[in-house]
DNA sequence: TTGACATACAACCAGATGGTTGTAGGTTTG
DNA sequence: CAAACCTACAACCATCTGGTTGTATGTCAA
């Protein structure tokens, strides 16, 4: 609804976008790791791998807490729940386009339910 | 794995990066429109329409059928779906991450098992 | 057939993206 | 202190993105 979710749906999108990206996410959901330990495991240069960090976290996809000179990044599962929760709502929508086609084949053979869509919505 | 799941990842998160892609996706899921109807719904020109619509095409998330001089487009949930399922593997990363935090908790205090983690996995 | 409508696609443009190198500041270690 | 390391950030560059306009093709209706 309001301008600001679309602005960070806009961001968390984009931010997993890009597979290195989804790679560091998938590292720091799975521990922390600081900055040069990631940018470590590509064929990048630091910098690069900075600026990715960068992305994920002003899409809230992570956080950094500083440990000493190393700056320790963490992956925030809130942030992956929010965009699953997007995707439900989207299959939400069509759940109610499907309810309505078979609420139309009902009132065209009101006398025989048929099961409905083969693929329709759970009911579960 | 396969490079070709990233390829398609790549093209899924980037369809979804945009709002007015996002915007199209949730109309088609709800029912068939032709690509005009769905340009009249936005202050941008046709073409910039057809290009979202062909985006989407591209990453698989809907797909046209021809009625006579219309182009009808319907949304694919399966698709949306994937997308989903992606984001239930990361955090299913993030579960693997919490179990190793807990057994390590266990092993230091192996007389009083604690409720773990606030935020934990769920058990149901 | 002619005209109006629906679509497709090419060419173009400003701005964002993803990479590079270089420079500078903070922290640990010898 | 000095050296090594970790991080941050600016400047630069090629390519991609999201928009535009213009043109071409196909389809329906009069």
């Amino acid at each position: 609804m309001a301008e600001d979710d679309e602005d960070r749906a806009d961001a968390l999108f984009h931010a997993l976008a890009d597979r290195t990206r989804r790679d560091i996410v998938r590292r720091v959901l799975a521990g922390e790791h600081s900055v040069s330990a990631l940018a470590a495991k590509y064929d990048m240069s630091f910098a690069a791998v900075q600026k990715h960090v960068a992305v994920l976290e002003k899409a809230g996809l992570l956080s950094k807490r500083r440990q000493g000179r190393e700056q320790l990044a963490s992956g925030d599962v809130d942030a992956v729940r929010s965009v699953a929760s997007m995707l439900t709502e989207l299959e939400g929508v069509w759940r109610g386009r499907i309810a309505r086609i078979d609420a139309l084949i009902a009132a065209d053979h009101p006398t025989q339910p048929l099961p409905s869509h083969p693929d329709g919505p759970r009911k579960d």
